[in-house]
DNA sequence: TTGTAAGCGTTATCAC
DNA sequence: GTGATAACGCTTACAA
């Protein structure tokens, strides 16, 4: 038998006192006299009483909604970083009590649409956005509006843009990362490290070929150091090419700045070198396909990076002063998981 | 300069008319003279009227919000397919006029937890289940409550759970793509035909291992056919492991249940086998694994079932009547892609 | 066909 | 500290 469900006046009336009685201990607990609490605490345990989030909404004209694009990145194989953010998104909003509403756009422009949409329909109190690049409109757009956002990955690109970037954002530092997966290789005695990266202009693969640059400085004549980098389109097969050309360069290890990247190099490596040789290839954002077949991988810190996003979104949200809740911009150091590759059955003849 | 968001009322009287009969033109056009609703629709327009979802959720106890649970399923190199679920989803739901709101719980019991929040709290109009197992109360549950849902995934398991069963799921044919992937086999040359899969009392893997089973059978003797049957935990190293076992028994080809047991499997024939013998191997889900190593794969029609679900709920919760509406139980069929595995490099030697 | 009135469940403002 | 009154923007009878 289930009770019909109670709202904040049937409670009210129930025990015995004013509808905002009952608000109050929701809202303002302070307000109302200890025992009186402890007795609405109780009817509200009992009756199994939500306020309801739409008269809530109407009346505050905040949702306790997120919104996040879900973008249809093709690459897919990397596609698991953002799919393990969302994850952590979701928990993380969850846990601070926001719902985290999802949408899709074929473009950044199509994203403003639905956004709009979103906030004068659904009352949307933020939104959080991801892969913003160079050109990037939307937080020109959300900042005119005044409309809170944080956003996964920092302000890129040139001139004037990253001076008016003064929004939250939180992002990795890759170049550490690959400062770290170089230094691997060159501790486990490679000499000359090649880095294999993404074509330029662009941000986060500018950024992650700059930390192996960093690294590799006067280690080596810049000349050679030239020949030891390599950019191909994010996939496996443009990955096995270019390790092939890095190889030619005399390049004893790959830095990749993925992990299609580094598959193809393993890959093309593993059958170029001489057998009982392993190919010494680090890839970047511990996706399953390296933790499958034994890679060491930058692992960015996804979660916290969530969480953070999260932590200021509801701290600019609750409307405290900006200078005292967590960093609106913070860069987070990416760890580096060091694996040894499987060896899946050994070559024939070698035992 | 932004104008104030207008509402039905200001909206009305600013084109003089009264608020309802601007809700008729949203809600029931038939209702308005022609002319007038012409005028209100370019009125709206112009403003950039948008009703608000809170007040119409107050008023309708119907939000127009769909819920998902979003798992954390821990394989990860699987979890592309629930990835792509949820962006077929997003986008069937944001066409359909559906906003989808994420949740994320523990284990089924926690779901049941966050669903009755989100169901009192939020109002919202239905939900998503997926990974549905034998001892599933979550189907149970919301049918009690009378809370509309659709399943991606048919109910498994014994005994009268699938008498009671009635509720709309759609899952795809496990087994047809097996036995398209073990003919594929089977035409390329191979004999003996090995399946790779989970251990047993897996609602999926049985239904896959019963696709070869099916489609080897009587072509070996039952005794022979037993030893190229072999089971392991989704990971690659255990595929490899597995594989290993199953050439021992004479395998010349394998089906597996999953991408990560045949990127396993690739791996240790592809070092195991003679030079110059490409492993026959098939994988499951076409994973970005498998396009970027050329591995061949069942792909299941994700954004397929993806838009019939939503065209199911969609359809139950417009109250029309159970029998017009799109199927509430459907088998979708997968997809054979066949790749040949990239040369990445070939072996030294062999030019 | 259009307008009038009531109410959905909450919070804010103000008296008591 | 507590209780009445008034919105918030919309839909749905029902009356004109």
């Amino acid at each position: 038998m289930v009770r019909k469900k109670p709202t904040l006046v049937s409670l009210a009336e129930a025990i015995g006192v004013s509808r905002q009685t009952v608000s109050n201990v929701l809202n303002n607990p302070e307000r109302v006299k200890p025992a009186t609490r402890e007795r609405v605490l109780r009817a509200i345990e009992e009756s199994g009483y939500r306020p309801s989030a739409a008269a809530r909404q109407l009346r505050t004209r905040r949702s306790m909604d997120l919104g996040m694009r879900l973008r249809s990145e093709a690459d897919g194989i990397n596609g698991a970083v953002m799919d393990r953010f969302l994850h952590a998104l979701t928990e993380a909003a969850q846990e601070a009590g926001y719902r985290l509403t999802l949408y899709s756009a074929a473009d950044d422009e199509e994203e403003l649409a639905r956004i709009d949409d979103l906030l004068h329909a659904a009352d949307l109190d933020g939104f959080v956005l991801t892969g913003s690049n160079a050109a990037d409109r939307r937080a020109a757009w959300l900042q005119d509006r005044g409309v809170p956002f944080a956003c996964f990955g920092r302000p890129r690109g040139a001139g004037p843009a990253s001076a008016a970037a003064d929004y939250p954002w939180v992002d990795v530092d890759g170049a550490a990362g690959t400062g770290a997966a170089t230094r691997l290789l060159l501790d486990s005695g490679c000499q000359a490290v090649g880095f294999l990266g993404w074509p330029p202009d662009n941000g986060p693969g500018d950024d992650r070929r700059s930390g192996w640059l960093q690294a590799m400085a006067g280690l080596l004549p810049p000349a050679k150091l030239n020949g030891l980098q390599a950019a191909a389109e994010d996939t496996v097969p443009a990955g096995a090419v270019a390790a092939r050309l890095l190889l030619e360069q005399g390049a004893e290890g790959v830095v990749c700045a993925s992990d299609s990247l580094a598959l193809g190099a393993f890959a093309y490596l593993r059958t170029a070198l001489p057998p009982g040789r392993q190919p010494a290839v680090v890839g970047f954002d511990d996706t399953p396909v390296a933790a499958a077949i034994g890679l060491s991988s930058v692992s960015q810190p996804i979660t916290a990076a969530a969480r953070h996003i999260m932590a200021v979104l509801a701290h600019r949200l609750s409307g405290r002063p900006e200078d005292q809740g967590p960093r609106p911009q913070l860069v987070l150091e990416p760890a580096l998981v060091i694996r040894t590759p499987y060896n899946l059955g050994g070559r024939p003849g070698k035992g």
